[in-house]
RNA sequence: GCCGGGAUGGCGGAAUUGGUAGACGCGCCGGACUCAAAAUCCGGUGCUGGAAACAGUGUGAGGGUUCGAGUCCCUCUCCCGGCACCA
């Protein structure tokens, strides 16, 4: 009568077929129109997680809808080898890293494979690798000897027991996390990349990115932070000379409203005013504690303290305190800001908390929100400035007050100035123009352009990385490792002790002679941030095998990437630094020719495209988390012990609705949680090895497709699963009872049985897709809008259909 | 703190421009078939009250605009992602 579906022999037949027949190899030149289709590569931690899974299918559904559309289909795999847990995973079983990794990446590859994916296995990289790296190196030297990497010093997190550097996730409540001891910030010099050179270019260039959501382009350009606003100085005497102190603000029409500045605690003004002040330069110890992490610094308490220093208003001419804040970043801008305790809720605070002056300087002219302030001119507003700040149109009047922090103070729209002497009167915008005009006069400052990105510093203290490849010699400064001599190999076997990193301890290592003059000198045993690997790694699935270059003239014909799937996590860092390294490289031209300026739409345009690569990532589709259910009971010492949903039996009431849970072990009931992301620490992770052991990698892949749309949050269900599995089941029972040729078939050979398997996957997956292929038809393919109901009900109806036909053509790819 | 998202039945989620909230699916309840179960099929299912007809109520909270608000405006709460050394 009916068969059963037993996945693993089908999958195991058809991947089997695959891998014989190189169905997935892709061919660098083709008839065809190419589709490049990455998802983000995964970190070797050691076993495949549900992310990953929706990660994988999402992008081997769009390879494979594209193969049947008849694109010519690139879809790589590799490994984003380097990094933090590789060494956490060494101090704790005392394992290199290397070995570690490697044997972590064939676990996972085995995993992958056993998915089904559609990959082009030949084009694996791994990052780690020196083959790989190599060429990074390379162009680390390039971009040192052409200035588009630099050196300076850079606060890092010190842990001053362990007398290491901490990445800010091993600072855990402003301590390290293994010696517990309260962490400093210490500066070191570092290696930058001036990715600041190209914001301009990457801010512009979002808006080509059709491709990409909108929500993504605009966390890029607020990161890039574009503003224009005014620089200007306070002037000072001190020790007998003349200076200045600058400051930055996008508000300079609050300028005459300045009550204080505050400088950094590094500040060269604060490190002066401490000398012959203990107090004060206790307080300045007191700001190195603490982790980098500007999530911790934004939260933590302000503080501050009167340096006794002054300076002078550029325009009143009054004298102005300058304070320490252990707000004010030395790595932004100019390490110090102004403070109008009136117009910035920061200051606001600040300055109730210390009793610092308030003045107000703007004063809420309209109520209806809707006034730009440039449409106010000199003079055409009569009436402003009244001194309780209330507006004139009525509704609910909200006078300026000292006492409590009032939105509107701090609004570009909605105010005039006040108190101001000749600016009294203008608006945001003509007072802006006003005042830095008269600040030009003076010399005392300028209207400037400034983003908020800053240089990438690249420099890591640690082992498990890519070595820079800069050698130190005493005579001729840092010199780039030649050509000849790279790449730069990192020894694989070490200990880690969890105390500074071991190539700083390996004289085979970091001994050297200088390249230029021969003498004796120095390797640099810092590694680079592994956010350099994954930034180029899309450009070198192009050119596997490529030892002339970080690319070769393959990566013309398959750049930019098509589609690119992975987590909304990356959407600014990953992403921002990927856009960047490929403006590196195609300046450095290993895209063929370089940009030609954009001039019309339309012909040229496409023209350009073909020339050289601008962006890498033509389509972004960021994919949600996979969350589950939580179940917990009360530990001792009220620790809660997380179970896994595997274990625990719900029970429902008449209506289908939970009202308790039950350990299957023990019979004794459970705490039903909140549902969260998959994760180790609440143990609601569901092992994707396990279902696809239990119901195969088909199942697990059209429930997981199915179960949300890829961009949004998937929740995890056993119901779910089950019934993806009767589905699959359905399907396959319905073409195996419909096919009379198949007992002919099963009872000739075993060839012949397999021959049929395949013909029935093929008809399997064909209805399958046919259906998606009609849903992202009708959805004029936007995978984002694809939705699981919609496609599973047109399944039905389909599946209905063809249970009413007798015959069906026999199916082929 | 700042930037970007989100919140609709027991659950995932529908709802073109502001026009019958809860499509579709899961789950649950009832029925058919079966010795029985599974599978399959049929019907029901927001909540409260009611045997039912029906009534009231309902899209995180509070206000507003409108003949009409899940949708638009304001304020707020909570949750998720990121914040430059997790990847």
């Amino acid at each position: 009568m009916q068969q059963d579906y037993k996945p693993k022999n089908i999958e195991t037949v058809a991947q089997t077929y695959w891998n014989e027949k190189l169905t997935f190899h892709a061919k660098d030149q083709s008839e065809k129109p190419k589709y490049y289709c990455l998802s983000m590569f995964p970190y070797p931690s050691g076993k495949l997680h549900m992310g990953h899974v929706r990660n994988y299918t999402i992008g081997d559904v769009l390879s494979r809808y594209h193969r049947m559309k008849g694109f010519n289909v690139m879809q790589p795999m590799g490994w984003d080898a380097f990094g933090l847990p590789a060494e956490n995973a060494a101090l704790a079983n005392n394992v290199p890293p290397a070995a570690w990794t490697y044997s972590n990446i064939d676990a996972m590859r085995t995993q992958l494979q056993s998915l089904g994916l559609g990959v082009d296995w030949s084009r694996e990289l791994t990052t780690c690798k020196p083959d790989y790296y190599r060429w990074e190196q390379w162009l680390f030297t390039r971009l040192f000897k052409n200035g588009l990497i630099y050196k300076k010093t850079s606060s890092v997190n010190w842990d001053p027991v362990d007398h290491t550097v901490l990445a800010n996730e091993q600072v855990i409540d402003g301590r390290g996390w293994r010696s517990g001891a309260l962490v400093e910030k210490r500066d070191i010099p570092m290696y930058f990349m001036r990715i600041t050179q190209y914001a301009e270019e990457l801010l512009a260039d979002l808006n080509q990115l059709e491709g990409w959501p909108e929500q993504v382009k605009t966390m890029q350009r607020n990161w890039i932070g574009k503003s224009e606003g005014v620089r200007f100085a306070f002037p000072y005497q001190l020790d007998g000379k003349s200076d200045k102190l600058w400051v930055y603000t996008t508000r300079a029409d609050t300028i005459m409203g300045v009550t204080f500045v505050a400088v950094a605690a590094e500040h060269p003004l604060a490190t002066r005013a401490a000398q012959g002040n203990p107090v004060l330069a206790a307080f300045i110890e007191e700001c190195k504690h603490g982790g980098v992490a500007e999530a911790d610094i934004a939260t933590m308490e302000k503080k501050g303290m009167d340096t006794g220093l002054k300076v002078t208003h550029p325009l009143t001419g009054e004298e102005v305190p300058v304070w320490i804040g252990n707000y004010v970043l030395m790595s932004y801008g100019e390490g110090a800001v102004m403070a109008v305790p009136a117009h910035d809720e920061r200051d606001f605070g600040f300055a109730r908390k210390y009793g610092l002056p308030i003045k107000q300087v703007i004063a809420k002219d309209r109520q209806d929100g809707l006034v730009d302030g440039s449409e106010y001119g000199a003079g055409t507003v009569s009436g402003a400035g009244s001194e309780d700040g209330g507006g004139t149109g009525g509704g609910i009047d909200t006078p300026f007050t000292n006492e409590q922090w009032q939105e509107w103070y701090g609004s570009k729209a909605v105010g005039v100035c006040i108190n101001s002497g000749k600016y009294d009167g203008l608006g945001y915008t003509s007072a802006v123009d006003a005042i830095a005009a008269d600040l030009a006069v003076k010399d005392m400052g300028e209207k400037k352009v400034q983003f908020r990105l800053r240089d990438w510093g690249i420099s890591r203290q640690r082992y498990w990385g890519c070595p820079i490849p800069i050698i130190h010699c005493v005579h001729c400064g840092d010199v780039p490792v030649p050509d000849e001599q790279l790449p730069v190999v990192l020894p694989e076997n070490v200990t880690i002790t969890g105390a500074g990193s071991p190539l700083a301890k390996m004289p085979e290592f970091y001994e050297t002679t200088c390249p230029q003059c021969g003498g004796v000198a120095k390797r640099e045993t810092d590694t680079m941030d592994t956010f350099v690997e994954s930034s180029w790694y899309y450009a070198r699935y192009t050119s596997p095998g490529c030892t002339t270059g970080m690319v070769d003239e393959r990566a013309q014909y398959w750049l930019p990437v098509d589609q690119y799937v992975g987590g909304i996590e990356h959407a600014i860092l990953h992403l921002l630094y990927a856009r960047f390294f490929n403006k590196l490289m195609r300046d450095a031209g290993l895209f063929g020719e370089t940009a030609v300026a954009s001039t019309s739409q339309g012909e040229g345009e496409q023209a350009q495209q073909r020339k050289s690569v601008n962006e890498p990532f033509a389509n972004l589709l960021t994919q949600g988390m996979v969350i589950a259910p939580t179940f917990f009971r009360d530990g001792a010492a009220g620790k809660k012990i997380w179970i896994n949903p595997a274990e625990v039996d719900i029970e429902t009431d008449s209506r289908g609705r939970p009202v308790g849970a039950k350990l299957r072990a023990d019979g004794q009931p459970v705490i039903i949680g909140g549902t969260e992301k998959m994760s180790k620490s609440k143990n609601n992770g569901v092992d994707p090895q396990l279902i696809i052991d239990q119901y195969g990698a088909d199942t697990a892949r059209f429930f997981i497709i199915f179960a949300a749309p890829p961009e949004q949050t998937l929740e995890w269900s056993d119901a779910g699963v089950e019934g993806a599995f009767r589905f699959l089941r359905r399907v396959w029972n319905f073409a195996y009872s419909n096919k009379s040729e198949i007992d002919v078939y099963l009872n000739r050979s075993k060839q012949a049985s397999d021959e049929y398997y395949l013909k029935a996957i093929n008809l399997e997956q064909r209805e399958i897709y046919r259906e998606m292929h009609v849903v992202l038809k009708q959805a004029n393919f936007d995978l984002q809008r694809l939705h699981f109901n919609t496609v599973a009900s047109a399944c039905m109806k389909i599946l209905k259909a063809l249970e009413q036909l007798i015959a069906i053509d026999t199916p082929g790819m």
